[in-house]
DNA sequence: TATTGTTATACTCTATAACTATA
DNA sequence: TATAGTTATAGAGTATAACAATA
């Protein structure tokens, strides 16, 4: 958007330029792009990672503990698991007849780390410009509006 | 997520706390998932709403200005376009051979103001706890770490 | 040659319902 | 009865390639 040369940018800017949600959405997007662009030679899209630093951080963890955690249905938890069990990253066990508890593999292990240090690099590559206080700020700035909308 | 009782919100919280990106993802899907239910009365997706925003700010813009505005791709700007025509909210009207300029129809109009209401409506209830100079200095935050993360 | 619009296609994300087996 | 996990399915959003008609 905003070429320059480009007559429709100021009418553009005048519709949507007083609202949080368009440019809200807008970062988001832009975000998650570099997030999954930075991840995509591990073979992880953001989702997969974020259930991998789950499980590292909570190991033992069951499949709908981590749904419950990351937002996502237990019914599309299902496939997700299946790919990461079957790259050999995590490992399930049962807890009881019903519960699985998820562990890392070495290998899961391996790439967790590598995962977790794209991870940071993207954000300082995105916020970097951001000292650390105003990120904290920013941080607690989205938090309170978050637990306010949803 | 952090539901009182539920052992796993203090790791969860350590795991991602210091993430921007996490929480701005976390609160842009709040805001849309609002935005989308405020408008479904209306039949109308946020995508869909913004078509006939840009539209009634800017009458005759082809199709393709619309799609390059929105950072949507022309391949899928055809069906959604199509879906307008048929429920008579907009028109188009060859520009040449090949564009076609897309104007609001009466209903298509009339549509669009309660739309932007409804779009207005649900800002201040995202937002309104937000002063209006504080609305201003966010939406400059947004759009400065846009510029630099696109 | 480049652009507009279309068609076909595919992948991801999200969502619901129905099912099993277990607690 | 409620929970864990699965299966099937469907609707969106997003993406690429190839094409016809036109500039």
């Amino acid at each position: 958007m905003s070429a320059p040369g480009n007559e429709l940018s100021k009418s553009e800017a005048s519709i949507f330029e007083g609202l949080i949600g368009y440019h809200l959405r807008r970062l988001s997007v832009a975000v998650m792009t570099d997030l999954a662009d930075s991840l995509a030679p591990l073979g992880l899209r953001p989702a997969e990672a974020s259930v991998l630093f789950m499980i590292d951080a909570n190991p033992g963890i069951t499949q709908s503990d981590v749904a419950k955690e990351l937002g996502i249905l237990r019914a599309n938890m299902t496939p997700l698991i299946a790919a990461l069990v079957k790259r050999d990253l995590i490992q399930r066990e049962p807890v009881d007849g019903r519960s699985q508890a998820l562990t890392l593999s070495s290998r899961g292990d391996a790439l967790t780390r590598k995962a977790w240090l794209i991870t940071r690099q993207h954000e300082n590559r995105m916020f970097g410009t951001l000292s650390e206080s105003a990120r904290s700020r920013v941080i607690a700035q989205l938090r309170g509006l978050w637990r306010h909308a949803r």
